[in-house]
DNA sequence: ATCTTATGTCAGCCTTGTTGACTTTCCAAG
DNA sequence: CTTGGAAAGTCAACAAGGCTGACATAAGAT
């Protein structure tokens, strides 16, 4: 099982060295030592402000889709809504996040950021951007387009579906 | 500053619209989702086992590094030694970890995977690969060398260290 | 002999995830 | 109009896995 992608390089007339299991275990490394290079800068700033990375994942789609549900929210983040809700209460104390009722449905509560709540989310994304900024310069835009193919299809179909969705309603 | 991008892009003769605020939140946002597909499998197979995902990490580095020392797995993996002592300490107590006493510094400890050790983490990585080489299988080859580009160029340079260190001591 | 390093361990704290149980609100179907 | 169920919130309890601080031990280095 180990050995399949060399067996299949070994079959095809095409070079498809990109596929043994060496390269891909670099491209897994890769995603770890990237990962925590991608949330190294925000998680600096919320330590500041006594939030963690839950807090940032709140903000940031909040201030994505204003006005989202707590339930389309719960979807994106993939986590129960004890876990959220104890995130947006502390966020809505705080003044950074209004919940208003629904006009159609007063059950549902739709989620804005206030001034404060922006203002955080700036700074937050400004950091993250500044170092994907460094990033996709230094690679290039052919290696970017590149890396987000590969993204792509490393999420699971559902989250790829929440990306798509994210993306498509890009003003 | 959150504008940056698109001065920049005007300013200049080449093509630098992917630079731009919004396709680097794209690249955010896709990093986000795909983080969760690149660890769902083996997080799949870590719950069966009682482990979590402290605990791959730590399999996955000994096995690429074989004698590492728990001081070079503490620099690689940026946590505590606290943390990864309560992590190893389970897989030694399992009988998935050998800690053998170093020979030339007796205070050292060697970290090494048991046979039992070593087939968890076959059974991991190759979950974890399966995903993997699909997503870059449908991207392509040259996809391929720009994910890895960007990847590299976001890490902090001292994860870059250790990404290099372990990629040059490839088999 | 003393200083420093590598490791391990205890205690305690925080964030962020989980389950389960329960309530309130309120739309919608019968 | 009643009732079933969905959306949301809350409480309690727990676990993983981060963290700090303090301390012990062994052993290399000076």
């Amino acid at each position: 099982m180990a050995q399949g992608a060399s067996a299949v390089a070994q079959k095809s007339g095409e070079n498809l060295l990109f596929l043994t299991d060496d390269q891909i275990r670099k491209g897994i490394e890769a995603m770890f030592f990237a990962y925590r290079g991608f949330t190294a800068d925000p998680d600096r700033i919320l330590e500041e402000q006594g939030y963690g990375r839950a807090h940032h994942r709140a903000i940031h789609f909040i201030h994505r889709a204003p006005g989202t549900t707590v339930n389309n929210l719960l979807a994106i983040l993939g986590v129960t809504k004890q876990s959220l809700n104890r995130v947006l209460r502390s966020l809505i104390e705080d003044g950074l996040v209004e919940s208003r009722v629904g006009n159609r449905d007063k059950r549902e509560r739709h989620l804005f950021l206030t001034e404060t709540g922006a203002a955080l989310e700036q700074k937050l994304s400004d950091a993250q951007r500044e170092r994907m900024r460094a990033a996709y310069r230094a690679a290039g835009p052919v290696a970017v387009a590149g890396f987000r193919q590969v993204l792509e299809a490393m999420m699971d179909p559902e989250m790829q579906r929440h990306f798509n969705r994210l993306t498509d309603s890009a003003r």
